[in-house]
DNA sequence: CTCGTGACTAAGCGCTTGCTTAGCATGCTG
DNA sequence: CAGCATGCTAAGCAAGCGCTTAGTCACGAG
């Protein structure tokens, strides 16, 4: 990789003037650590304006508060688990293959990005009401894909499952909780991680898998 | 029930004069609402005080300090949660009737006490270090338990599990993650999600059953 | 009755918080 | 060159924090 999870959520177009300055990013990173590490309330203004290398005020330059902060890191973290979420479902193949590809990709996801995945599925509470507003409507959407996807597998006679909505939450639960508690001492690599849990969420929904 | 999820936390014995005080017992069941809605670093002393009918200084009757209230919580959920795990593996019955169980049961204590669980599970970074060590303890013993039966199941030949400790810590998330999604308004009591989630998990597990 | 004790409150202390103000160096524009 | 915008720092303000102090009240013992 050449780049970090964090850094991936705010991608600078190539060729393009720097639309985000370098030091709005450093605070965004400094942010997302020390809101993953301590929570949102936790976290003074003056963690995250050290963390970035500057004095507490120039942080008020780049965001007008630190709520807004956590806004964008969650808006941006979410946002990026939706495109993941949507491509895995809209991808090739039968519904099983691409269960297991969303399920793959959206658990090594929360490993690689545990801080951010942290911050986006822990923090939802200390958002300010109208971005809370903007991430809801996105959770709803990722929510919806994999209903969907299960829907589809179920009407083929790929998946057997009693209630959609159940085992949508149970694949998506599964998924979001290893922010929780993967660490870089985990035995696993988020990719391994991936594709075992891969293969018990094909179980768990009835798919007939070698 | 004749007891909410919070008061058997601390059941007094009956007969014996009370060895915790009911003003005790209210500041415990303010701070677990308060802790659970907003995170123990937002909870202030004087919302605890406040939601147990007293004045801020009262609090510091009952308990040393703010940390002190936490602490109490996190250790009588973690013992609950224990006390829990190792009825359901050792219970009668084979290792999918003790699985299923255990499951069902986990589950269900994670819906009908999501205010506890989150506080048990959302707040450990917020302990004391010795208050940690000891809830710590108590964690690992949970992991071992659900390990140990779902090993016995693959000795007997009822499971299929490619990994144990991978297969363990996806039966705990799933149930951990209950108390963070489930709400008054979930339209699933807490016994249905058990049942649901205890047919979910033995598929996962590879076992045969209707 | 006096005294001591336990549960509590009113007031407030020292400190930290999120955020603001005033000012300074740099570099671009005309 | 002047004029000005940009990105920053040093200093600090008002508010709110965890917790303490001093004192009140009810009550049981002697």
């Amino acid at each position: 990789m050449t780049s970090t999870p964090i850094a991936e959520l705010w991608p600078t177009p190539p060729g393009v003037a720097d639309a985000r300055p370098e030091a709005a990013f450093r605070l965004l990173r400094a942010a997302v650590e020390s809101f993953a590490e301590r929570g949102f309330h936790a976290t003074t203004t003056r963690d995250i304006a050290t963390g970035a290398g500057m004095s507490p005020a120039a942080l008020y330059i780049h965001y007008p508060s630190k709520a807004a902060l956590l806004a964008e890191i969650s808006r941006a973290g979410h946002a990026a688990t939706l495109a993941l979420v949507r491509d895995a479902v809209a991808g090739g193949g039968d519904p099983v293959a691409r269960m297991r590809r969303l399920v793959e990709e959206f658990t090594a996801w929360h490993a690689r990005a545990r801080t951010v995945g942290r911050v986006v599925n822990y923090e939802l509470h200390a958002l300010p009401a109208d971005a809370y507003t903007v991430v809801a409507a996105l959770r709803l959407d990722i929510e919806r894909e994999v209903s969907a996807l299960i829907e589809e597998g179920v009407s083929a006679g790929a998946f057997q499952v009693a209630e959609v909505r159940t085992a949508a939450r149970a694949v998506t639960s599964l998924g979001i909780d290893v922010s929780r508690w993967y660490t870089d001492r985990s035995s696993e690599t988020p990719e391994e991680l991936g594709r075992r849990y891969g293969e018990l969420v094909l179980r768990m929904l009835g798919a007939q898998v070698g």
